[in-house]
RNA sequence: GCCGCGAUAGCUCAGUGGUAGAGCGCAUCCUUGGUAAGGCUGAGGUCCAGGGUUCGAAUCCCUGUCGUGGCACCA
């Protein structure tokens, strides 16, 4: 200011201004190149990775919330002193750029990048602590290059194979779906009818650490049980007994050794009361071969829709071959055999032995076509003479009866006699099941990583040698039509064969994104290397110590990222067997959707809420039209209940938005987006800012007074309470402790402040400006510098307690007298519990309160409470 | 059907044997040169229900109710 009529007077207090703030720590951050990740030998490593996001060119509050929290970890660890690698990139490939090159004629490559040029832009604006320099997209030649040169270590260790598969084909966008893109038997997209189609498709063997997938889920202790449980459900481990029926007369062709059934309860082989096979069965296949009747009623099973309202009330459903098998247990008896709609080829055997007494379906199969219904299990307490199963199959505990050499048994004890009677028999075995199938990973899609293997008329399918990676995807893709555009293409596939050098196609499908997804967190390590991971930098970073991300991929993602870790640790490409040490999953984030009168959505920031008492009124802000407030919901855009983040950012600031998306609720739980909300983190903000712009500078006093020691020993508690807050994810109760706080600083001002009680501020701000880094990055800067610390916050150590200033010198102990509270005392902290009682029972007001009763026992919990039992 | 999770103030949630709490919201009053504000004070709770264990239960156990998530004709 030079002087003129307006008269010098700066405002009581600066306001804060994020829009100046933000971008210039951001600035500085980056200048520093604050975040880059090193390996330091002896320096304990943190790697902190949120699910990279799919480039969809905006960024929602969902990423927002992913981010901070990730966001919160890292900077604490580095707080914290460990060396962080806390890296970004982009899960590029997939059908949306293939959509929009057909919708809208736009290149796949070309419309991807430019998103992630989008995204990354406001990613950047969240003032994340990202070691950017090792930022990569999947589509990029670079990496899935390498991805091609693991596919074929895996080819060569056998875990690659093809096979003829049923798949869900749609006819008019003419590619394979995956079962989560079939809805209601309709393809997501096209909405036609999906077939059925045998395809010859690569498969991965996950099957074969189906087993090792299950145990290791124990190791897994930072892990949601919910997630352990889910994947245990997924991969569905059961064990039981495999074995064949020999056919009572003459066996169908290929079934000379019998026919092979799968069961989990052997013990209730006595109540058998027929076999089925299911309706793609090859016995069913050759009954229907055979029969015009069996052939039609395999046709009317694979009508049945795949929906599963469908399925729940699909009728049982049965077709009698003719043909009959023995018993094992004994020759004489002999059961049909039947094709049935409710057996799956692809669990077990598709073939089973039905026992309808202790089996819904099987009853549900017998009692429509009058089969026996023989009870073998005995429930306790039941008479044998009288036990009858109606309508309900039994399946709870009990004793086996009317079941030879397995009488008397307990269910357990028998399935182990059964078992052994079929081995010794030499009929079958006991056998572990899964439901987990094979990775079926080829998908007809242009928009991802080319499968490096050609067809050639001599060899077959020959592996590409590593010197011909990468099989990069060509510029020129035409993607006018539906289809695979790589098969369309003129040239693209055309090639030699490695092995014979004649002319050999390639292989035109491409990966499943999912592929991508299942080893980017190694690549992290070493973004640069020239194999797909360097073992040495890989093993000093790994494992993830912290993954973040959405349950909904609690199972597939997660289960093939496990499965690929352990393949790679069994080929020596990594140490670890596990990819994620810690697991977190963060709820959605969502918000109120409202309605007007005729049904229309509206956006929120259309909506203008104002509270009547308790209830809250809305209305359009444009019209004032009344608007309907309605249930809260994920935010969707066909809700119309989203909110955009640079909206947010622009109005509020970066840090408000981060606050109150961690705020508000526990990080694992739905987070419920509000303007008040928003506004209450965006005065916060400023609260804390006048406190630290209030403060002056201030020297170290040796003396403390009262209200000094009372705010050293809550700066002290504060400390504690963060670090644990943080530690154990419960950022929400944390930020709780730091509004708490910043009241106790308005209570304990600047202005009028002995000079003991500065210094306790100065030493509460310093405290607390690094406490809030985690969450508000930018504003923990600003107030660093404002009270004289050394730096930046960012490369600030976490402030440390002392123990003894977090506990309370006197301790007030309430006083119960059977239970009820009836007074309290103050006690030296750590007073003994004898003098305790003494102190008690010499209180007079305690005493009136005892009066005419008769002292039973005295109970005294150290530093917590006295009860007195008295009658 | 099977396996989970949850229910505490109007809202969102802490508290996991020992005095029922926070933030936001709400109300009263003050301030209106901090002004898309700020401050003081306050009201508000059968801790879902019933039973059990205990000197003592929101907390541990059992049963139920409601809500919610995952899986499911998986033999």
């Amino acid at each position: 200011m030079t002087g003129g009529a307006t008269p010098v007077q700066s405002p009581p207090m600066a306001r804060y201004n994020p829009k100046e703030t933000e971008p210039r720590w951001r600035k500085a951050w980056a200048d520093a190149d604050a975040f880059r990740a090193e390996m330091v030998p002896g320096k304990p490593k943190y790697y902190v990775l949120e699910m990279f996001p799919y480039p969809s060119g905006r960024l929602h509050m969902g990423h927002v919330r992913n981010y901070a929290l990730g966001d919160v970890i890292a900077r604490f660890k580095r707080a914290r002193g460990f060396s962080v690698l806390h890296p970004m990139g982009w899960d590029a490939f997939g059908l949306p750029a293939e959509n929009a090159a057909m919708e809208r004629g736009v290149d796949p490559k070309g419309w991807t990048y430019d998103n992630i040029a989008r995204m990354r832009a406001e990613l950047k604006e969240l003032g994340l602590s990202i070691d950017w320099s090792r930022e990569f997209a999947t589509c990029d030649v670079a990496y899935y290059g390498q991805q091609q040169a693991l596919f074929l270590d895996f080819f060569e260790r056998g875990l690659v194979y093809r096979k003829e598969a049923v798949v869900n084909w749609d006819p008019v966008d003419m590619t394979v779906l995956a079962n989560e893109q079939v809805i209601d038997g309709r393809g997501w997209r096209s909405g036609a009818v999906v077939e059925k189609r045998k395809l010859n498709q690569w498969f991965l063997r996950i099957t074969d650490y189906a087993d090792q997938l299950v145990d290791d889920l124990a190791s897994l202790d930072r892990w949601p049980e919910k997630v352990r449980v889910m994947q245990e459900n997924w991969i569905g481990r059961s064990k039981g007994l495999k074995f064949k029926f020999k056919f009572g007369g003459p066996a169908p062709a290929g079934f000379e050794d019998g026919l092979e059934v799968y069961t989990t309860r052997p013990d209730t082989l006595f109540g058998a009361a027929f076999v089925g096979v299911a309706p793609d069965h090859p016995l069913a296949e050759q009954a229907a071969a055979q029969s015009a009747e069996a052939a039609a009623f395999i046709a009317e099973c694979k009508k049945g829709g795949a929906s599963q309202a469908e399925i729940d009330t699909a009728e049982k459903m049965g077709f009698d071959t003719g043909l009959v098998v023995k018993h094992p247990f004994d020759p004489d008896r002999t059961l049909s055999v039947w094709i049935a709609n409710f057996i799956l080829m692809d669990y077990g055997t598709g073939a089973i032995f039905g026992c309808p007494a202790h089996d819904q379906r099987d009853l549900d199969f017998a009692r429509k076509y009058n089969l026996p219904v023989t009870p073998v299990v005995l429930p306790p307490g039941e008479d044998p003479a009288t036990f009858e199963v109606a309508g309900e199959a039994y399946t709870g505990p009990g004793s086996i009866y009317h079941s030879g050499f397995l009488d008397g048994l307990d269910i357990e004890p028998a399935k182990a006699a059964a078992i052994e009677r079929i081995e010794a028999q030499g009929e079958g075995e006991g056998a572990t099941v899964f439901r987990l199938r094979d990775w079926g990973v080829a998908r007809q899609r242009a928009w991802g990583c080319p499968i490096p293997m050609v067809h050639c008329d001599k060899d077959g399918v020959v592996p590409l040698p590593k010197q011909a990676l990468p099989v990069a995807l060509p510029d020129d893709l035409e993607f006018g039509k539906p289809g695979n555009a790589l098969e369309r293409h003129p040239s693209w596939k055309q090639t030699t064969c490695p092995k014979c050098g004649g002319p050999a196609r390639r292989e035109t499908d491409t990966l499943d994104t999912f592929v991508d997804s299942s080893w980017y967190f190694a690549r992290f390590t070493d973004t640069a290397s020239p194999v797909p991971i360097d073992k040495a930098t890989a093993d000093y970073w790994l494992p993830v110590d912290q993954y973040v991300g959405g349950i909904e991929h609690a199972v597939l993602h997660l289960l093939y990222a496990r499965f690929v870790t352990k393949a790679l640790a069994d080929d020596g490409q990594v140490s670890v067997r596990e990819p994620f040490a810690g697991l977190f999953t963060q709820g959605m984030v969502t918000h109120e959707t409202y309605r007007l009168q005729n049904g229309d959505w509206v956006e929120p920031k259309d909506v203008e809420v104002v509270a009547q008492g308790d209830i809250r009124a809305a209305r359009l802000v444009a019209t004032g039209e009344p608007v309907t407030v309605g249930d809260v919901e994920k935010m969707s855009k066909s809700k119309k209940n989203t909110v955009a983040p640079g909206e947010i950012f622009e109005v509020y600031g970066v840090d408000a938005a981060r606050l109150f998306v961690l705020s508000d609720s526990p990080p694992e739980r739905d987070a419920i987006w509000s303007a008040a909300g928003v506004q209450g983190a965006w005065r916060f903000v400023n609260k804390v800012w006048e406190e630290f712009d209030s403060q002056p500078a201030s020297d170290p006093v040796a003396e403390a007074d009262e209200p000094a020691l009372a705010l050293r020993r809550a700066t002290h508690k504060l400390v504690k309470q963060l670090t644990d807050a943080i530690d154990s994810f419960r950022f929400n109760s944390g930020i709780a402790r730091l509004y708490e706080f910043l009241n106790l600083l308005k209570a304990n001002p600047a202005k009028g402040a002995s000079p003991a009680l500065l210094a306790a501020r100065q030493e509460a701000l310093s405290a607390f400006s690094r406490l809030i880094a985690p969450f508000t990055p930018h504003l923990a800067e600003e107030c660093w510098t404002r009270v004289g610390g050394d730096g930046m916050v960012a490369f600030a150590p976490w402030p440390e307690y002392d123990p003894a200033l977090t506990e309370d010198a006197v301790r007030i102990l309430p006083v119960q007298v059977n239970g009820k509270r009836r007074g309290e005392i103050s006690v030296a902290a750590g007073a003994e519990p004898a003098d305790v009682e003494k102190i008690v029972l010499d209180d007079p007001e305690i005493a009136r309160r005892l009066e005419g009763l008769t002292i039973r026992k005295v109970i005294v919990v150290k530093d917590r409470i006295v009860n007195i039992v008295a009658g």
